[in-house]
DNA sequence: CTGAAAGCGCTAACAC
DNA sequence: GTGTTAGCGCTTTCAG
């Protein structure tokens, strides 16, 4: 049997409320009895039972985070903001991953039972009907960070504008036709790149191509956000042009890095320079793009992260106040792929 | 107030005990007030309270994982295989992340709290003393997976006869000097690989030459497993032999990919040529080793992950069981760093 | 400054 | 099959 507080506060005779004040720092206990206390619990190991702990008070000083890990370089940013964001509050962060995205409403079950947490961080998870049901029910404080939903606080970066972005620096790079290569139709950031992609080219005064756009097959893991769909699309895109070398674009924009992975090398394959015969521009901007000279749209997700917890703190302490929503913009970082200068990695 | 088993035993007319069986799957509930019971939570929106759970039983049904996250992709394939291993079981995981080495200690104490899990994963943590004082009190079932203290059960890969695999793949390609980048002295993976080096270099009658080893400096992050250290230590190896290129080392061994990257990046900056001038062979495998084609040596780290929760269980089921201690061998995978064959990305 | 006692929500004998 | 009841370990009035 592990040590309570009866047990030490049998050993320092005390009452079992004075150990429990000494615990919690409560200001009115005799700097005496304190240090007693201190020691007979450090001598005889104790811990506090969360479970008990949270029983009694009403809260645990936790958060939960629950992602699916795509990309972990993705997630590992935004957790690492998240945790400094709670640097110095009362609160730690458990983290609930999944590897699929059927997995995802495990372990949102998990982190929403009752007692497990006192806050929700869902990061990249789409907010269908059914979960926003759930997320409705719990008293739970719970924010959204890259995706969105009126009726919680929410973090995204600016899809759209990113795409619109990636592919005006490929026009002001002098280029003609400009391919896209998306992951499977009907995800949220690939549609908003799309939007993106036409937005430029409207800006630019040019008609859009469909033989330029390759999505990915429906079959794809992840929703094709992966390096072999976007091997096979780039692949796809090249073969359309076989015939027509001239009509080949020169320029494409990949819409997520992992993508641009798999699409550079279907590009090596078939004999193209990147840049020089093909112009590349990812989005996410995740660590082996600064190794290969990727550009790409940098999404900002250490502060991503830092904010969400501001935002859950926020929401702790006044629950009533309304969502509040936050879209950031993602940065352009010209790279190799585009004629950037290569870089050495810094410290 | 959120709703109790209270609440539903009042609506359903039954008592707690009832309400309680009927979530615990008692065989002896008429499936009458069976069904009564679950429509009437669901209806109330009823979610048992985890601490009060564990509490009155006496266990979580949580195991917990504390990890440093140096590479974010070794991490996570881990985590990857310990959530398989837990699949069918009725434990779940929780993650304990940490960005620091320093931090660990922190987040080992949350995982530590009496109540929080049955189980506790180390990755990668070093059993220091003061560590090991604290696991062998606590009365949770400890695992340690890529390091080895002999009082826990411990999964690790043989980094030594990994770094001997990796130079025997460099002589045998005909390299008759051989250098080694490591991150900063004093690491286990780093002591070891060093020690397979010598292994390899005596077992084919060659004296080492301190000249073609390069330390990391003292001063670099994460203990000097980062890709700026193995920038830099590459560049030091090629400084030694600017005025004697005879000498120069014609394929190198590096402790880790992630220096490997920033190796490979100096080494193109100094206008050598991989492979060609230079052989280059890691260690981990990243997935970044794939899209860079790097030679390496893989560890199996789903295999590990999983293996580790089976311990886990096992150990959960018999606390009284000796220590098991399981090394894996890692696998050379060649690839173009070595005059490998380029491959595409698969599925 | 300290103690007694009433819960917090749930489980598990123990009765019936 | 179902209800009663005694904890599980801790916090928090309420007295003193």
């Amino acid at each position: 049997m592990a040590v309570t507080i009866y047990d030490i506060a049998d050993e320092a005779h005390v009452s079992i409320a004075t150990v429990s004040r000494v615990f919690n720092e409560h200001p009115r206990v005799s700097e005496d009895t304190r240090r007693r206390v201190f020691r007979v619990a450090e001598r005889m190991g104790y811990e506090p039972h969360t479970g008990a702990q949270s029983l009694a008070r009403k809260g645990t000083n936790l958060v939960s985070a629950v992602v699916p890990v795509m990309t972990s370089f993705f997630f590992m940013e935004v957790l690492r903001g998240a945790q400094g964001g709670l640097d110095g509050s009362p609160y730690d962060l458990l983290v609930y991953p999944s590897r699929t995205f059927s997995g995802v409403d495990a372990q949102l079950g998990r982190a929403l039972q009752r007692g497990r947490s006192d806050g929700l961080l869902l990061v990249s998870v789409r907010p269908t009907p059914d979960r926003v049901r759930r997320l409705q029910a719990t008293s739970q404080a719970v924010v959204l960070v890259d995706d969105a939903h009126e009726a919680f606080d929410s973090i995204t970066v600016d899809s759209r504008w990113g795409g619109r972005v990636a592919v005006e620096h490929l026009i002001e790079r002098g280029h003609e036709r400009v391919g896209l290569l998306l992951p499977v139709p009907g995800t949220t950031p690939g549609d908003e790149r799309l939007a993106g992609y036409h937005d430029a080219l409207a800006a630019a005064g040019r008609e859009p191509d469909p033989d330029l756009v390759v999505s990915a097959d429906w079959h794809h893991d992840l929703q094709g956000f992966t390096r072999f769909a976007g091997y096979r699309a780039m692949q796809v895109l090249l073969d359309r042009f076989a015939d027509r070398p001239a009509q080949r674009p020169t320029a494409v924009f990949v819409a997520a890095d992992i993508m641009a992975f798999g699409a550079l090398r279907a590009a090596h394959e078939a004999g193209l320079r990147v840049p020089g015969d093909l112009d590349v521009v990812g989005f996410d901007d995740v660590d082996a793009s600064a190794y290969l000279g990727l550009t790409t749209l940098h999404q900002p997700m250490v502060e991503m992260g830092q904010l969400a917890t501001e935002k859950l703190r926020r929401r702790l302490d006044d629950p009533g106040a309304p969502p509040s929503h936050t879209v950031f913009a993602p940065r352009l970082v010209v790279r190799e792929t585009t004629g950037g200068a290569a870089t050495a990695p810094s410290a």
